[in-house]
RNA sequence: GCUGGUGUAGCUCAGCGGCAGAGCAGCUGAUUCGUAAUCAGCAGGUCGCGGGUUCAAAUCCCGCCAUCAGCUCCA
């Protein structure tokens, strides 16, 4: 017999050899029928696995995380098998759940196309309609190899011989289709029934540009077709908020044809984007910040000190002035190295926080470029923090706190990550691990949770990223704090210590919104639109009902304007549900309805974005609620 | 950069070898209206760019550019 602690605390006793899937019978049919793996003892196994020894069991539905990644990998299987049946001859790469779903990597001599989606689908409803179980089976590496290499699974043979030695190997087997796999799996096809093929993309084998490009099809699945319906439902929404498309519909930024990654910014977005910069200047003065600019095109020597001739060179570009080589910035450190050493330091005036709005330029490969969030050309909102080694952690916890309160303002939830050396690195490891202590040890201090990334620092230095999410979960670097011990050696930048002595100060470079081009993509996501009335670019439009009351309607848009509000007048002859079907559609925060009523006691009736019409309420009152609104940035 | 898709009016899109189309937006006129679209008329095009095939190309072929998705990259 074996003893089996379910989740609850409660025990029960079997024969030895029972299958979890006949366990979570015995508990409940219902149980039964949603189980889709197990964890025993945290491992996460098939139903079919036997228990030969007591443990803790739980039973797993599409509720919890493990089961989902089972579910949707084996609806990689399914669409693996559909794909061989359709395209005899076709090679697998690799099959795996991914956060919404899965994917499968085919070698194939077909090209697929969407229309080939469709009858993929066909094929694998097929198969799920089979209800064929899937099977585990355990065999020997050379058992592996040999069955793989009759098959012309070239690729299934490396990952093989890629496998550590002790690493037992499984296949997994329903009907005539056998693939390499870890597991675990749902019990049989049958199981997978709500499920939809997304995209085909290419990717190449084992991520490396070197290898061969596979062609990926991605798709997802769900316990329920109502799941699946709701799933593809915010799909669609989200890319309402897409803010290239937002972009355009209201006005605000467009890149063209005539610039690729170059965008261009329209009056209602350069309102945004001045009101974002007019809080910038406001928060950094507060904190102790200075500001510079520094220009845009530099000579080669600079660039070639600096590291970026060597480092950096592919992604600048440059130009010839009087014959000599120059390049535009891809970044603004050496500038503000400059700066610095025009003139001499004292340890007293340290720390020194030199902020800098700077425009800068970078080479991005054209695939890789996506509306505003992945530009040519960005505004960083830089600064470097010149400092004395012991400042380093209580300046690194300010650029914290300063980054989390600007965020907060937007009610971002962001994540955190810290990267460390990569292989292209300046300088000696123990610059770099002194360097990412420091990093480490901030954040420690601040009790925030964050994610290593190993190799993926700047190559000056270790770093901390905020990261942002987009409207389709995608996550976009903003701030950064890059803590940097290489640019003041080869700029020779000092300090006058107490010891009347020169020594070296320590520099940080850091970001909050990262890049105005991109925050602006992401704010732009995050409201869908619907800017709150500080950031807005008209906060009030001024709708008189016919051309009797433009008068007045006029009269209460000139006082806001006077006031600093932006104010529109539509004083078109149209009916007052045309003007309110437009400005609603512009997503401006508030609209004075005007008519006889109003006229005669100098009220306004408000109607609010997003919460209708607010009843009448006497102007003057409104006015003052509204540059109270625009003053605190609710 | 790579793989695949897409590019037609300001916007959204139809047309896919035989006269360049629709809706919205724009302009003109009428309508003077109370909370998401009043009616009528007019105008609007190097069909991404270049080459080729054809009696004839928006449509087929080739090259390039841009863009979308993914991969790679991401300071």
């Amino acid at each position: 017999m074996v003893k089996v602690t379910l989740k609850d605390g409660s025990v029960r006793e079997y024969q030895a050899g029972i299958s979890i899937g006949e366990i979570a019978e015995d508990i409940s049919k219902g149980l039964a029928r949603n189980a889709l793996v197990g964890k025993l003892n945290n491992s996460v196994v098939d139903l079919a696995y036997k228990v030969e020894e007591d443990g803790a069991l739980e039973i797993l539905t599409f509720e919890d995380v493990e089961a989902k990644n089972a579910f949707r990998h084996t609806s990689s299987h399914i669409l693996a098998q559909a794909v061989q049946r359709l395209f005899p001859g076709t090679k697998l790469g690799i099959g795996p759940a991914i956060a919404d779903g899965f994917y499968y990597d085919f070698d194939s001599e077909h090209t697929f196309t969407p229309d080939d989606l469709a009858k993929i689908e066909k094929e694998m409803e097929n198969i799920v309609k089979e209800d064929l179980p899937l099977e585990r089976q355990e065999i020997s590496r050379e058992e592996a190899i040999k069955l793989f290499e009759d098959k012309g699974e070239k690729y299934k043979v490396e990952l093989i011989q890629d496998l550590p030695e002790d690493t037992p190997i499984t296949l997994y087997k329903q009907g005539d289709f056998v693939d390499l796999c870890a597991g675990p799996h749902v019990s049989s096809t049958g199981k997978i029934k709500a499920f939809k093929l997304l995209s085909l993309a290419g990717a190449y084998w084992r991520g490396s540009e070197k290898n061969k490009m596979l062609q990926r099809i991605y798709g997802t699945s769900f316990a329920k077709k109502a799941e699946l319906d709701e799933y593809l439902f915010r799909i669609e929404e989200a890319k309402k908020r897409d803010h290239r498309k937002l972009g355009q519909e209201l006005k605000l930024f467009a890149i063209m044809d005539e610039g690729p990654g170059f965008p261009f910014f329209f009056p209602k977005g350069m309102v945004i984007r001045n009101e974002l910069e007019n809080y910038w200047r406001e928060l950094h003065r507060k904190w102790g910040y200075q500001e510079v600019k520094t220009p845009i095109i530099l000579t080669r020597q600079l660039w070639e000190r600096s590291g970026h001739w060597y480092h950096y060179k592919e992604n600048m570009y440059t130009t010839v002035i009087d014959e000599e080589d120059f390049a535009i910035k891809p970044m603004n450190c050496p500038g503000a190295m400059l700066i610095y050493n025009s003139d001499l330091h004292s340890y007293r005036d340290f720390p020194i926080r030199m902020g800098e709005l700077g425009l800068v330029h970078r080479h991005e490969l054209s695939g890789a470029l996506h509306g505003l969030m992945r530009v040519r050309s960005f505004t960083q909102d830089d600064a470097h923090i010149f400092m004395l080694p012991s400042q380093i952690t209580s300046e690194v916890k300010g650029v914290i706190d300063l980054v989390d309160t600007i965020y907060r303002l937007f009610g971002f939830q962001y994540h955190v990550e810290l990267s460390t050396k990569p292989e292209k690195a300046m300088g000696s490891d123990e610059m770099w691990e002194i360097a990412t202590q420091a990093l480490e040890q901030a954040l420690k201090e601040k009790g925030m949770s964050y994610k290593i990334n190993p190799g993926d620092g700047a190559f000056y230095g270790p770093k901390i990223d905020f990261h942002l999410r987009d409207s389709i979960g995608r996550t976009w670097q903003c701030g950064t704090i890059q803590l940097d011990f290489q640019l003041p050696e080869k700029f020779d930048l000092t300090y006058v210590g107490e010891d009347g002595q020169k020594h070296r100060p320590v520099m940080v470079h850091r970001t909050a919104f990262g890049s105005i081009e991109r925050f602006i993509g992401i704010l732009t996501e995050h409201y869908a639109g619907a800017f709150p009335t500080w950031l807005a670019p008209v906060q009030v439009k001024v709708l008189p009902i016919t051309e009797r009351h433009a008068p007045y309607a006029k009269k209460l848009a000139d006082d806001l304007f006077k006031a600093n509000v932006r104010v529109e007048l539509d004083d078109r002859n149209e009916k007052i549900g045309y003007k309110i079907r437009e400005a609603q559609l512009e997503k401006v925060p508030y609209m004075l309805v005007v008519g006889d009523k109003e006229m005669g006691n100098n009220t306004v009736a408000v109607r609010k974005r997003g919460q209708g019409d607010q009843g009448t309420v006497d102007y003057e009152t409104f006015k003052k609620d509204l540059i109270q609104e625009i003053a605190t940035k609710v």
